[in-house]
DNA sequence: TTTTGAAGTCTCTCC
DNA sequence: GACTTCAAAA
């Protein structure tokens, strides 16, 4: 079963059993326990890698519950949904069921919770539907198209950039001129066309009730802006609010975080400077030492002991972030020992890199090492192709976190644009999705047909009643009739995964047509609506998809069994919050990470540093970051050099760290590759689908 | 006007 | 290596 998107909306069954008093203040260090019980008002918890905070988080949630707040007027703002769970399940370990009742999860679900809530009593239609990024980008390019521009002017900003610029004046409130000047220094002379598109971008979405994700969060600051009773009302909802990583929020967040403690200041924030790595979405560190200003008399803790890595790791992660040109923390330390330095391996190549990686995994195993306490982290999804296919070849399960999604792949999107034009007939970017797919229909009668439709105010019937050119008839017959069918349907449980089957009886064929490889899709197509049968309604369930897309295979195969033992691949910023007993960071090569975008300016390059000291901080006992010395570049004219080590890893990191080169094997490894141990779960078929489609 | 094939452009991170 | 854009053919 798929998440649900709220637990408000499914709540729990309670357990009955009262669970037993206890001093948590005497399980946590003096600062913890201090952070943990605090009282009310403000209260800014500055907390280092590993050094409990997740751990404070939970009881000071456990606490609260204990000194009688009621658990659901808790608000808990985490940056990821998966660390809006772990935090909840060890809160529940300490304090029970009741834990569940916290209100919680990302900001962005948050904001669509109480949208869909107070939305109506601030303007918002009721049914509106939320576009993903992707989706965004193309509204912005129906707008673009829709005001004449980009036709024969060679440079404009094509859709992402001008979304980009949009989504930044928003987050940063920033004057898109001054984005501009700072970023898209080439774009300043059309500063005035682009503010024009966006204006149009805005009033597209009001008049197709589409609402993107920075709406979610936009929305929600102005009811607590603009409407006292509003305002109010939501304010009401909560008496403490508890928010982790705060070093990540920027400034719309934090409005919205002063307007709902207006009234009690209850709130605690948690954060590191140094894991600030979310400035592609307007974050800035800054705003966690601004916290003290914007909420008089704040309390400030600090977390320095750290709790997860030995004494030579944290050695070498104190150095890296070291070079940091600003610093606010001080320096962790540890009470555990430990001997082992972390390895610096030098490989020939890619492909050496993938087998020493591969070998080690399996040496850890066999010393008993689970593979889930095994992650190998990359700077970016699709750095870890070759390793996958490795890991498939040698029957190791693994799982993916972070990178290129399942959602974002273009056919998932077809299927969705059906049930969301159903779910919303005005939502005009997944009509023209639609129409697009459709022989004999091209770009002008797509628009023809959604001019038509908005015509007749975009009613349910509209579609059917346009009169296509002859070419495309059959193709306009077939979707009229695919449409009236789903909208008459009438089913008992949802119906989302027969919808999708209806969907798929026009599609497949359309999508035969289009693709060489079509059977790892269609197979992608088998997994949605596995997916899609968990869900109550079509509505649900696309509300589910574009705030909480399963993020990892693992969710994809639809299972929460965490007893299936698997090695974790992730990204930096999807293995923020977690840590592993043995980590292994690849590709620390120039270029790749630090990332060859950011290397010519100096903000950018400092958030790659944290980066790389989020990704080594993750390491309990074994780390281990590896870079081959030949990368075979196939993209051409780079400025930047291609075979050096990161730039990170300079001679007083290198200094704490053993220099590991592998040995070749005298023999190449036997073509089955080397089996795992009996005891080990086999990879679940589903998950070799993906893999198949997704893995490079 | 649509489709198709070829040249050209970039490449991330996440809600 | 995937996706977009452009030009020519149907």
């Amino acid at each position: 079963m798929p998440d649900m998107p709220s637990p408000r909306l499914y709540p729990a069954r309670e357990r009955t059993v009262a669970s037993p008093a206890r001093d948590l203040a005497a399980e946590l260090n003096a600062e913890q326990g201090a952070a943990a019980t605090h009282g009310e008002g403000p209260l800014l918890i500055i907390a280092g890698a590993g050094t409990g905070k997740t751990r404070t988080l939970v009881y000071r949630v456990a606490h609260l519950i204990e000194r009688g707040v009621s658990p659901e007027r808790i608000l808990l703002l985490t940056f990821t949904r998966r660390a809006a769970h772990e935090m909840l399940s060890r809160a529940e370990k300490l304090v029970g069921s009741a834990s569940k009742r916290v209100q919680g999860g990302t900001f962005h679900a948050t904001g669509h919770r109480l949208l869909r809530q107070f939305g109506p009593d601030a303007g918002l239609p009721k049914d509106f539907s939320i576009m993903d990024q992707g989706d965004a980008e193309d509204l912005m390019q129906l707008a673009r198209a829709s005001l004449g521009y980009g036709k024969q002017e060679k440079r404009f900003p094509k859709k992402e950039s001008l979304h980009y610029i949009y989504s930044r004046h928003l987050n940063t409130e920033k004057p898109v001129e001054q984005i501009l000047q700072q970023e898209y220094a080439q774009f300043v002379e059309f500063s005035r066309d682009i503010v024009r598109i966006f204006a149009e971008y805005t009033s597209r979405k009001s008049e197709r009730n589409l609402v993107d994700y920075d709406d979610l969060l936009l929305f929600w600051a102005m009811m607590l802006e603009q409407s006292p009773s509003l305002a109010d009302r939501i304010c009401g909802l909560y008496d403490h609010v508890l928010v982790d990583e705060y070093q990540d929020t920027n400034l719309l967040q934090a409005r919205i975080l002063r307007g709902l403690c207006r009234h009690h200041a209850n709130i605690t924030v948690v954060g590191d400077d140094a894991q600030s790595i979310y400035s592609f979405r307007g974050a800035h560190f800054r705003n966690i030492l601004d916290f003290p200003k914007h909420f008089p008399n704040a309390q400030i803790v600090a977390l320095e002991q750290n709790y997860r890595s030995t004494q030579p790791i944290l050695d070498v992660t104190n150095t890296i972030i070291s070079r940091a040109l600003e610093r606010f923390t001080k320096t962790l330390w540890t009470q555990r020992g430990g001997t082992d330095a972390p390895w610096l391996v030098t490989a020939r190549d890619e492909q050496q890199q993938t087998r020493f990686v591969v070998d080690r995994i399996l040496e850890l195993h066999e010393e008993g090492t689970p593979l889930k306490e095994i992650a190998v982290l990359v700077r970016a999804g699709y750095m870890s192709a070759d390793l996958e296919i490795e890991l498939t070849n040698r029957n190791i399960p693994f799982e993916k976190w972070g990178g290129l999604k399942f959602l974002e792949a273009a056919h998932v999107k077809d299927v969705l644009a059906f049930l969301r034009v159903l779910e919303n007939p005005r939502d005009e970017v997944s009509w023209y999705r639609i129409l697009m797919l459709m022989p004999g229909i091209g770009d002008v009668t797509a628009r023809a047909m959604m001019e038509s439709m908005a015509d007749r105010s975009w009613d349910p019937d509209a579609f059917s009643h346009f009169v296509p050119p002859a070419r495309a008839r059959d193709a306009h017959r077939g979707l009229a009739d695919l449409i009236r069918r789903l909208r008459g349907a009438r089913r008992e449980d949802g119906g989302v995964g027969e919808d999708i089957d209806e969907i798929r009886a026009l599609y497949d064929s359309i999508l035969s047509e289009r693709y060489d490889r079509s059977e790892p899709r269609l197979a992608d197509l088998d997994q949605l609506r596995v997916i899609a049968a968990g869900y109550p309604s079509r509505s649900v369930f696309l509300a589910a998809l574009a705030l909480e897309p399963p993020s990892s295979t693992q969710d994809l195969a639809g299972g929460s069994e965490s007893d299936n033992d698997a090695l974790v691949i992730s990204t930096v910023h999807s293995a923020k919050g977690k840590e592993w007993d043995a980590v292994f960071v690849i590709w620390a090569v120039d270029g790749w990470f630090p990332s060859s975008r950011s290397m010519d300016d100096e903000d950018q390059l400092e958030e790659e540093r944290r980066l790389m000291y989020v990704a080594t901080t993750r390491a309990r006992n074994h780390l281990a970051v590896t870079y081959p010395l030949n990368v075979y570049a196939t993209r051409r004219g780079q400025d930047y050099s291609i075979d050096q080590l990161s730039r990170f890893l300079d001679r007083g990191v290198r200094d704490k760290m053993q220099r590991v080169v592998p040995q070749e094997p005298a023999a190449p490894p036997p073509a089955g590759g080397a089996p795992l141990p009996a005891s080990t779960e086999p990879a679940i078929d589903l998950r070799a689908l993906l893999r198949g489609r997704f893995g490079g």
